[in-house]
DNA sequence: TTCGGTTTTGTTACTCTATACCATGATGCC
DNA sequence: GGCATCATGGTATAGAGTAACAAAACCGAA
């Protein structure tokens, strides 16, 4: 019998995603810690239920999940969670879906540059080197200081290619 | 007496928009013929409604607007406009703020890169060279298809520093 | 430990953004 | 004219996000 690990609503990776979620959350609670932020029940919780899938989740979707655990929360209590783990960066907004995702690297600040296949819905963080170095002097060049990037990239997966052709 | 040349809400630089307006309609008007893409009445308009400033407007704005003309639109009206006009590169859309602004290179499809003032609220493209060339290299290099990409950087424009300081 | 300020959460109601769906009208080709 | 295709009208509804105020939890100091 399987494990109850969960999986993505459109599965495709073969990984063990439930080392994702646990590994996220330990880290989580340990840049909290270290910067003295509070990472309430709430706030761990929509951690959590954002991990749940590698593809951003919309912040009503996490309000359902929500629910489903008996929680009686209404949406300020997601937006608000969401705009705590944003500014800690342990999630990043997809602004091209109106959605979120878990930052698998967020000890350290960044620019976050994404991927995100249309076929399987999943977001892939990268980093192209010198790439948020290049917008920021850029802008520079004409005056405009950059206080925040957006980079997504829309397309198909390598899997999603396979499976399409 | 001022001429009747309307301008952005949080007006900035001191151009002729007036022109903006009038070139773009033109160049629209030009590109639309070369590639039988029927640019009617009310994409024009709705075209026109969004260039009136150039920073970058939502779509129940522009709807406010073609009603105050008289017109009797409902959001399908706008929607379908916009997507229209996004399909022949006339507009873009700003992901980070849910609105649109229009194009001032039609003429030629490329990927849409953007400095958003969090001041004035304009939109000013940019073109970063190499780029986007960059991202879809190192994309492919991840066997990722990259089809769209949305780069905004978001800060501030140096009137806007001015003002701040 | 009790007080009082700060932070977090609850709750309601609302605004803004976007699309589904079906009907109607225009356009242009045969 | 007949017919397919494209464009618009119009209603209803889904989806995303926030304002405003009240209650509660937390925390450091008296
Ligand atoms: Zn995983
Ligand atoms: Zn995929
Ligand atoms: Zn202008
Ligand atoms: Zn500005």
């Amino acid at each position: 019998m399987p494990p109850t690990t969960k999986r993505s609503a459109r599965p495709h990776s073969d990984h063990d995603h439930a080392n994702c979620v646990t590994d996220a959350i330990a880290r989580a609670e340990a840049v909290c810690a270290e910067r003295g932020a509070r990472l309430t029940e709430n706030r761990r919780r929509v951690l959590e239920l954002v991990w749940q899938s590698h593809a951003p989740v919309g912040a009503y979707e996490v309000l359902e999940r929500l629910r489903k655990d008996g929680t009686h929360a209404a949406p300020p209590t997601v937006y608000r969670a969401l705009e705590f783990l944003m500014e800690q960066g342990l999630v990043h907004r997809i602004e091209s879906r109106n959605a979120f995702v878990g930052c698998p690297q967020p000890e350290q600040r960044h620019a976050a540059q994404y991927l995100l296949c249309e076929g399987c819905g999943d977001a892939v963080e990268i980093e192209i080197g010198g790439l948020a170095r290049k917008i920021v002097s850029r802008a520079a060049e004409l005056g405009f200081a950059v206080a925040a990037q957006t980079v997504e990239a829309h397309g198909l997966c390598s899997r999603c290619q396979q499976i399409g052709a």
